[in-house]
DNA sequence: GAGTGGTCTAGACCACTGA
DNA sequence: CAGTGGTCTAGACCACTCG
């Protein structure tokens, strides 16, 4: 759809800085973005066809399927042949959890095993209210939790969620939730993690991580500090996790 | 250019397993890779136009397009619009080494200093050569080298290269090389590191690590270990860096 | 202005899925 | 079989770079 003029002048150039063009199909790409934080399409969903998408935008068939190729190169969409182009989840990941890149040195990934610490509502200390763009002392949840690998414990996590978007998440309800974390975030809080950014580091293990992972105060641990985003860039979780990286690693790939 | 016939039959189905089709574009992108490969490109310098390759495949403009596209998505080519198409290199990356994911936890990246410690031939040892796909006791270069931003080491790198491919490392040559040590390696031995893997844990400084970084020995430390891979995936590199994250951190982008 | 990559279209046909 | 995404083409035009 021609959202207000031809292509070429969709855009006027503007004084100062910032792009001076934007192509019809990053147009269309918004439009759908749209469509996803506003929950038209769902996680797990299929969204319109492209046919009937191009009809709806008015726009040819090639100028979605390019909307599309970057929302598919981002991972919010996710194209299957033959069946359709569905809304990315982190639902049904059985084998393991979409953004954990800790991997057994030998042998298969996942059958991590969850055990809850605690949940419970608090005050944001200063620097988790800067991570998440809340004012300091705004309410948050923290949830405590550890994972363990073949009855070992091997990651400690400690995890903030702006309480606003989380009202209602209790330890029962994370207890007797079956699949990743994220899943329940989608389904019961409409909250869909679409990007996050890691900071690692290694630390010693102090008295409360030995303890939980059952290992020497004073060990090396991988300290891993997620932030995870929403539609618009919006941060709604930090996370602290340790991992004991023993017999685990976190794999990483480069290009 | 239909290699061998019209699209449908290029590949024709096959018993047993792989891919049963390989669409024309992806064809046109193995034959771009060879070019790559042989060097017929190479790092930095520009390819043939869209339309050039288009009339040299007998193929339309928008399918070399397509196979640009993979190659650029994967960081082997870079497009610059206006300009052409251009072979990624290691070499003028000035601002910060393209592989490296260690950022300072405040101000600019970049910046920092090389010192060599020392550069060797020796025999594999069995886990190297195990990583390289060389046989065990085949000869190996091991550069050692200490990386420090603004004064204070920061990286305590070692790294093993197949003394096949690397005829003629000297101490004398890395010292005397201005810019990434990949860039050296595309000019002066036509190895060109287009992906890696990295295997990340947390460790405790020995006696040389913590020497050459100036800490404690047992202090915690990132252990970063790198494999890289040119052309074919063919492991070229082996590297093993301890990272100091007192004031930096290893940055990762998940999505 | 010539040459490059980038966008957009319209149409034909192919591969895959599931009823 | 109809409907989906995937491929390929040919042509027109736009944005950018550089001489």
């Amino acid at each position: 759809m021609p959202v207000t003029a031809p292509p070429s002048t969709v855009t006027p150039p503007e004084a100062g800085a910032g792009p001076t063009f934007s192509p019809l199909y990053r147009q269309i790409k918004v439009l759908m973005l749209r469509s996803l934080q506003q929950t038209e399409w769902r996680p797990g969903e299929s969204i319109p066809s492209e046919v009937e998408l191009a009809a709806r935008f008015k726009v040819s068939q090639g100028t979605v399927r390019k909307a599309i190729d970057e929302l598919a190169a981002e991972n919010l969409l996710v194209r299957r042949q033959g069946k359709g182009t569905f809304v990315a989840t982190h639902a049904q990941e059985h084998v393991q959890f979409r953004f954990l890149r800790l991997m057994p040195d030998s042998g298969e990934p996942g059958g991590m095993a969850r055990r809850l610490i605690d949940c419970k509502r608090q005050r944001a200390p200063a620097d988790v209210a800067r991570a998440l763009n809340l004012a300091p002392n705004d309410p948050v949840i923290r949830v405590r939790r550890v994972l363990s690998f073949r009855a070992s414990p091997v990651v400690f996590d400690d995890i903030w969620l702006p309480a606003a978007l989380f009202k209602g998440l209790t330890a029962q309800r994370l207890a007797e939730h079956r699949g990743p974390m994220y899943g329940l975030f989608e389904s019961e809080f409409g909250v869909h993690m679409i990007r996050a950014e890691e900071k690692i580091r290694a630390v010693a293990a102090d008295a409360a991580g030995a303890r939980l992972l059952a290992l020497a105060p004073g060990t090396p641990l991988l300290s891993v500090e997620r932030r995870s985003m929403t539609y618009g860039d919006v941060p709604v979780e930090l996370r602290r996790g340790l991992y004991n990286t023993a017999s685990h690693h976190y794999r990483n790939d480069l290009s």
